[in-house]
RNA sequence: GCUGCUGUAGCUCAGUGGUAGAGCGCGUCCUUGGUAAGGACGAGGUCAUGGGUUCGACCCCCAUCAGCAGCCCCA
């Protein structure tokens, strides 16, 4: 027997018998053995500890600096946690599940248990020290591969139940016959791995940081388990980083800039979920609307408006009532029958469905686009609202577009373009797009597999033709149709939905929707709900993030901020806030008893894009002492040159400004 | 909805079983100052709400409401 040993450097090592992993590191170098952390063998990730016996084989050694290394780092830390929270519960706790988080934006890792109280943060200071402990006595990490058997015995005198479950659920699953289980010490669980050889490797960049309740294997249905969430790096510098990193991220959070800033705001008096537009605020809707209007129109869009309640028999009819009722705000009944109330409307379909049914319609005129900022009332779970972004009641740049099959593609592929446009617009390249698929074994989705898979394969034609990144994901679609959905990451990483764009065969079958054909017999057309921005609430909480607060000028609440230098001059600074406020600029005119230090001080703390300075210079030469928000003092222009490079570059959404002159 | 944490002035927060404080903001006055904080004085709080324990509760207990984190959900 002999085993050969390929290196990440192309050169080989033989030897006799079989050998560990960190055996060929000590070969290679003490200090590579020092630094090695666990192994790839022919690509798969394991021990140090593991043993390679016979034929050739490729192996990476892996240290702190390869991504998968870190993986095993967090996946151990996990493990030490739950060894310190055994120490701490003992037979008390039942532990569960632990793995490593890689893509999160605040966690390394965590762990589920089961306990018999609730964990305070004093409880997280404690399980910290007793895990700073375990790293300190360096307790060797051992793998253990048991047969089922044994592997369950041994569980149930540790009394841990979940484990055994999770040992039945891999025979049944995976029909395994052993099992794979790690012990540090006093403490053993099962694992694939890998892990650090030894506890002390963990070192003492770590940190527990809070405590949340999950469902035992995510289902509501369980029992709710304690989960507890920490991060790990190989060093204290990154850490610290990582710390530093998302307490900076928390200070763009849109509730804490939309507060500041005065944007929007949320009442006890009025509802939760239910945000109220602040004055300033109001401008980012406006704006951004307006804007969106105008693209709409040269895109054949029509408008409409409809009403805030309907008949409950709509909802019927859509198919939306049966499976979304937990979701609606409760029926205002008018009759003893349930057919008879009323709804808040959830969704503006039916509404357009309805006007598109208001006239007969020939092929010449499709595609009908019908569109509408329309807002909407959906009674989201407690526990999901968040500022902007998830909301009770919230408008929807909403359109249906009906048209023939034939059109359809064209039309998606019109979607998906004005959606990148807002997107783009607004320096908002940072998304991914999902493509939602529907569940096959889910009973919620209405509608033919015939409908589904048509509906399906449109949108793959259309991002595989505008060459999209996408990912698809199965259970995700609408109820009545599969979507393309543009989705970002909010300060702290949640994903949040923005522009949608949904395929619906389903809905113009169960409302009768015709038009009239070429060959003069009636037919269906399909439809497309779309909402590029998604909502304008959610699109503005994000938007917000996006910028922290520092909007580009054609959508900042306040535009230019006149300061005057001393009251002497407030004359000729209301002249000149005038005179922007004439020409359309927002300006707002700061006379107060202050220094001039205190003013820039405040507005630009306010976030304004343009100060203009106003003293004796300016007044005497009929100019303005410019100054950017981040670039500071730009010099004293005319003021009828400031207006007109204002109004560029509001125009051209800041493709040209006042420092860049465009180009 | 579930689990945990939190709720004190407009905002951010400190605080104590014996009826409350800071900074910012706000108001008045002084200062008339040139590119990120001039000074003085002052007004502002049923300590989320409702019960309970106590001689006495902002503080302890329970409930409700709301916020935060996570889970589950999401047309």
């Amino acid at each position: 027997m002999s085993v050969t040993i390929k290196l990440p450097d192309a050169s080989k090592r033989d030897y006799e018998k079989p050998v560990s992993c960190a055996e060929i590191a000590e070969d290679i170098s003490p200090s590579l053995a020092r630094a090695a952390i666990a192994a790839s063998v022919d690509g798969k990730m394991v021990d140090l500890a593991a043993e390679i016996s016979d034929g050739t084989h490729e192996l990476r050694l892996l240290t702190s600096r390869d991504a998968e290394a870190l993986e095993v780092l967090r996946h151990s830390a996990a493990h030490v946690l739950a060894q310190a929270v055994v120490r701490r519960f003992g037979r008390d706790v039942q532990y569960t599940i632990g793995p490593a988080l890689m893509d999160d934006y605040q966690y390394g890792f965590y762990y589920d248990f089961d306990l018999p109280r609730p964990l305070g943060h004093e409880d997280l200071e404690t399980i910290e020290a007793q895990m700073r402990k375990i790293v300190a006595e360096k307790i060797p990490i051992e793998r253990i591969g048991l047969p089922v058997a044994q592997a369950k015995a041994r569980f149930a005198e540790l009394g841990q139940d979940y484990k055994i479950e999770m040992i039945d659920d891999l025979v049944r699953d995976e029909a395994v016959e052993a099992v794979s289980l790690y012990r540090q010490g006093d403490f053993l669980d099962m694992c694939r791995g890998p892990h650090l050889p030894d506890t002390g490797r963990l070192g003492k960049a770590f940190k527990l940081l809070t405590t949340a309740g999950a469902y035992w294997r995510g289902d509501e249905n369980n029992k709710m388990l304690t989960r507890v969430y920490g991060i790990a790096f190989f060093d204290g510098k990154d850490l610290k980083e990582h710390l530093d990193r998302v307490e900076e991220a928390k200070k763009r959070d849109h509730r804490v800039l939309g507060k500041q800033l005065g944007l929007f705001m949320l009442s006890d008096e009025v509802g939760p979920g239910l945000p109220l537009w602040l004055p300033k605020g109001s401008i980012l809707r406006m704006e951004l609307e307006g804007w969106l209007r105008d693209e709409l129109l040269k895109r054949g869009y029509q408008s409409v408006i409809t009403p805030h309640i309907g008949k409950i028999h709509l909802w019927k009819t859509s198919g939306h009532y049966p499976y979304y009722e937990h979701g609606l705000f409760p029926t205002m009944k008018t009759g003893d029958d349930d057919e008879s109330g009323y709804l808040l409307k959830p969704m503006n379909c039916p509404f357009h469905i309805q006007i598109y049914k208001s006239s007969q319609r020939s092929y010449r005129e499709l595609p009908v686009r019908l569109s509408e900022f329309g807002t909407v009332y959906r009674f989201e779970q407690s526990g999901e609202l968040s500022g902007l972004t998830r909301v009770r009641g919230f408008t929807q740049d909403d359109a249906h577009i009906f048209c023939t099959p034939q059109q359809l593609e064209a039309e998606i592929e019109s979607c998906v373009a004005l959606t990148k446009l807002c997107l783009e617009t607004l320096e908002m390249n940072d998304y991914r797009v999902r493509i939602g698929l529907r569940d096959p074994d889910d009973a919620k989705y209405v509608g033919s597999g015939e409908n589904w898979d048509r509906a399906e394969q449109n949108i793959r034609n259309v991002v595989r033709k505008v060459g999209l990144d996408y990912t698809e994901e199965v259970g995700e679609a609408a109820f009545y149709g599969p979507k393309i959905d543009f989705v970002v990451k909010d300060c702290i990483g949640r994903d949040w939905q923005l522009g949608t764009i949904q395929v619906d065969y389903n809905l113009p079958e169960r409302f009768s929707l015709e038009y009239i054909g070429a060959d003069n017999s009636p037919h269906r057309p399909v439809m497309i709900h779309r909402a590029p921005l998604g909502s304008p609430e959610r699109f503005i909480g994000i938007l917000i993030e996006h910028f922290a607060g520092a909007f580009p000028l054609w959508l900042a609440p306040v535009q230019v901020a006149v300061l005057t230098v001393s009251d002497k001059f407030n004359d000729y600074a209301e002249k000149i806030r005038d005179d922007l406020r004439a020409a359309g600029i927002r300006t707002d005119l700061d006379n107060s008893p202050e220094k001039i230090g205190a003013k820039i001080r405040k507005a630009t703390m306010a976030k304004v894009p343009y100060m203009a300075v106003i003293g004796a210079r300016e007044q005497e030469a009929s100019t303005a002492a410019v100054r950017a928000r981040r670039e500071g003092d730009l010099g004293a222009m005319a003021v009828g040159q400031f207006v007109d490079a204002l109004k560029r570059e509001i125009e051209t959404k800041g493709k040209h400004t006042l420092l860049n002159k465009g180009g």
